[in-house]
DNA sequence: AGCACA
C-alpha cells in the first residue's frame, strides 16, 4: 500500500501550499486603498507581525489584496481564523498566496527583479551575470522589525496625548479607547471588537478624534476584548489605549 | 473573476 502518499481527497480546490502571505478577495471593491490596507492590518495583526499589506487598484487586482506575515504560523492562523470573516459586508475568501511576495525574496537574498517594467534603464553595466541573485546577503532590514511584541502599558508614548486615569476605573461593560490615528473609522473598530462576544456597538464622537467607546452586554466581555486588544496598533505609531469608561 | 510587488 504505497499509495496513499499525498491526501488529494479533498474534491475541489488543488491545494496552494502554506505561504507566509496571504491572497485575500471578495474584498468590497468601493473601499480606498488606504483605508482597505489599513483596514486589513487592523484586522490582522492579532496573528503575528505583518511585513507588509499589498492592495492596487487597477482593473484586474480590485477587490483583491496580499498580507505579508513574518510567520508561516501566523499566515495559516489568519487563513483558518478569518475565512469567510464579514469585512466590509462581504464575506473575504482567503487563500495562501501562489508566490513568494518580493519583500520576502529580498529579505532571503532570493529577489531577482522582473522584467516587465518599463522603467528607465540603468545606463551603466550591464555586466550582471545571474549568479549573484545570490549575493543580496540576508541581514534583517529594519524596515521589517519596526513593530514588535507589546511593550507595558506605562511604556507606550501615546502621541496623541492619551493618559491612563490616576486610579483605575472599576470596571466597566463600555470601554474608553484612546490614542486612535484620526483616520479610524467606526466600522473599523466595529472590525475589530466585533471579535469578541457580547458586542453591542461603536461610538465616535466627530469633534473628539483619536477617542472611541466600545459597548459590550457585560464587563466580562468588554474585559476579554480589552485585554485582547489593549496596544493593538491601527498604524503603527497608534497604540490603542483601552480603559474602562467612566461611569 | 481577477495572484502583485507604484
Amino acid at each position: 500500500m504505497a499509495e496513499a502518499v499525498v491526501d488529494n481527497s479533498n474534491g475541489d480546490a488543488p491545494e496552494i501550499p502554506r505561504n507566509v502571505t496571504i491572497y485575500i478577495n471578495n474584498i468590497n471593491e468601493k473601499i480606498k486603498i488606504d483605508e482597505l490596507k489599513k483596514s486589513l492590518r487592523a484586522v490582522f495583526s492579532q496573528f503575528g507581525e505583518i511585513l507588509d499589506v499589498l492592495a492596487f487598484k487597477t482593473l484586474k487586482h480590485k477587490g483583491q489584496a496580499w498580507v505579508v506575515f513574518k510567520d508561516v504560523d501566523s499566515a495559516s492562523a489568519a487563513l483558518g481564523k478569518m475565512q469567510d470573516f464579514p469585512f466590509y459586508d462581504k464575506p473575504m475568501r482567503i487563500q495562501y498566496a501562489k508566490t513568494k511576495s518580493d519583500i520576502v525574496a529580498k529579505a532571503d537574498g532570493t529577489f531577482v527583479p522582473r522584467e516587465k517594467r518599463k522603467r528607465h534603464e540603468e545606463k551603466g553595466k550591464k555586466r550582471k551575470d545571474q549568479h549573484d541573485a545570490n549575493q543580496a546577503g540576508a541581514g534583517l532590514n529594519p524596515a521589517y522589525g519596526a513593530y514588535g511584541g507589546m511593550p507595558h502599558l506605562s511604556q507606550i508614548p501615546y502621541p496623541g496625548g492619551a493618559k491612563l486615569p490616576e486610579a483605575p476605573a472599576p470596571p466597566n461593560n463600555i470601554l474608553f479607547v484612546q490614542n486612535l490615528p484620526h483616520e479610524t473609522t467606526p466600522m473599523m473598530l466595529q472590525m475589530l471588537f466585533l471579535q469578541y462576544s457580547g458586542f453591542k456597538e461603536v461610538r465616535m464622537v466627530e469633534t473628539k478624534p483619536g477617542i472611541a467607546f466600545v459597548e459590550y452586554t457585560d464587563e466580562m466581555q468588554s474585559t476579554v476584548a480589552m485585554q485582547a486588544l489593549q496596544g493593538f496598533k491601527i498604524t503603527p505609531q497608534y497604540p490603542m489605549l483601552i480603559t474602562y469608561a467612566k461611569k
